[in-house]
DNA sequence: CCTGGCTATCTTGTATACACAACGGTGATT
DNA sequence: AATCACCGTTGTGTATACAAGATAGCCAGG
């Protein structure tokens, strides 16, 4: 039951499958709490059990999902509390990143960050938070790969597409824009500088800011909740 | 009133073959290079080849094989570098961890640490280094959970799990023992006089000097090779 | 009416069967 | 003799079939 030729159908299914329950994971289509029946996957993406069952083997290594032996697995209700845990660990990862990213970086990683950055600084005065996102996660990708470290590298990367859509939630806070922006700018001028303790100390302000604001946003929908 | 549990529960199969394989990996039964079999690996279990795959996709996930489409599993040649890599966001996440713990620790988790530490003190006595090696990681791991971040926790046992085979070369190093011993009770001291920010440098210096000491090696080893 | 046990059914976990791609060997051609 | 092409073998990737455990619903008994 292969789609037609639009796959080249050399790799493995079950990546592709990971990844695309991985999107509807993020996005919310399975929100937590769901039950991941694998015949029914199956037939969602008209494959068999066995690609799916290896796609969900993955994705609980990853953490994204549970899976207890002869129970299925489910999405996970990832407290509040763990959230902000992971927000503390990003924050000291990407600490890290920008002290080494401060001491190695080179001419052109130079270039790359400051051009990231400037795109940054046209979504801003456009106004187009979606945009900024975006842009925003290349401007963070930039320095992880100045810190020249591909195992760290690859950790923060994993883990910032974690967070995705807890940070996701913040881009209509007030005003995040632009604080984001000038906190960036505060960011490149240290690492450019070299300044390896100031570059460390900003990102992880930078990050634990969006942990406490994500923490205030949990807190307020619990106050909204409890009142109705 | 029957037994309750004499058998393993028959978790999933795949868990267990899971961890046998990392074990013959990191034990160096199955060295780099090797190329895992996936009919081979079931017949050794005894099992069929749907649960080795599954393992097998488990351990990619994790970083421990590599599994390239077609081609089948390896266990991947770890260059030094990579290693040195992971040694640094292993100093990082040990710095993380002594830095929350002197602020976080608990009366309960300071007995437990110092007790673990104790423990340690009679392995150095007995000047033996593989008991000290297991206390060793008991008492890392107490250092973990007085963080009080279980996301943390996890992900610096899970990288101290995987460095496990590239520490345990050092265990024979002169005076290693005696020099850890040493670094630990200054480590405990900063925990637990609240000195979150000594705390954080001692451990990273106390891992990072692994990392260079495992670099040192590895530089011998080569020399070694070269000059055959 | 509630509770407790039993069974029916559904889902996971494992085994087997099948399809196809990659590697190696052999033979023919230059 | 060397090279290239073709074919067989081997092993991965996927599908299907089968077995075992768990949940839920039902019936019986108190």
């Amino acid at each position: 039951m292969t789609s037609p030729a639009e796959i080249p159908a050399t790799a493995r299914q079950s990546e592709r499958l990971g990844e695309l329950i991985e999107e509807r994971i993020v996005t919310g289509v399975y929100p937590p709490g769901t039950r991941l029946d694998e015949q029914e996957l199956a037939d969602t993406f008209g494959v068999s059990r066995t690609p799916v069952r290896e796609a969900l083997i993955q994705l609980a290594s990853v953490g994204l999902i549970e899976i207890k032996p002869r129970r299925g697995a489910t999405v996970p209700e990832v407290g509040a509390d763990r959230v902000c845990e992971m927000f503390e660990v990003m924050a000291e990862l990407e600490a890290m990143c920008g002290r080494l990213a401060a001491r190695r970086i080179t001419p052109s990683e130079q270039l790359a960050l400051q051009e990231a950055h400037r795109a940054c600084e046209a979504a801003r005065d456009a106004n187009t938070p979606d945009i900024y996102y975006q842009l925003n996660e290349i401007f963070h990708q930039r320095i992880y790969e100045a810190s020249h470290n591909g195992f760290l590298v690859e950790q923060a990367t994993a883990l910032h597409r974690r967070l995705r859509p807890y940070r996701r939630l913040q881009l209509r806070v007030r005003n995040r824009m632009a604080t984001s922006f000038n906190e960036h700018q505060a960011i490149v001028d240290a690492i450019i500088k070299g300044d390896s303790e100031l570059a460390s100390a900003l990102l992880r302000a930078h990050v634990t800011v969006q942990g406490e604001r994500f923490a205030d946003l949990v807190a307020t929908l619990r106050d909204f909740k409890a009142g109705t």
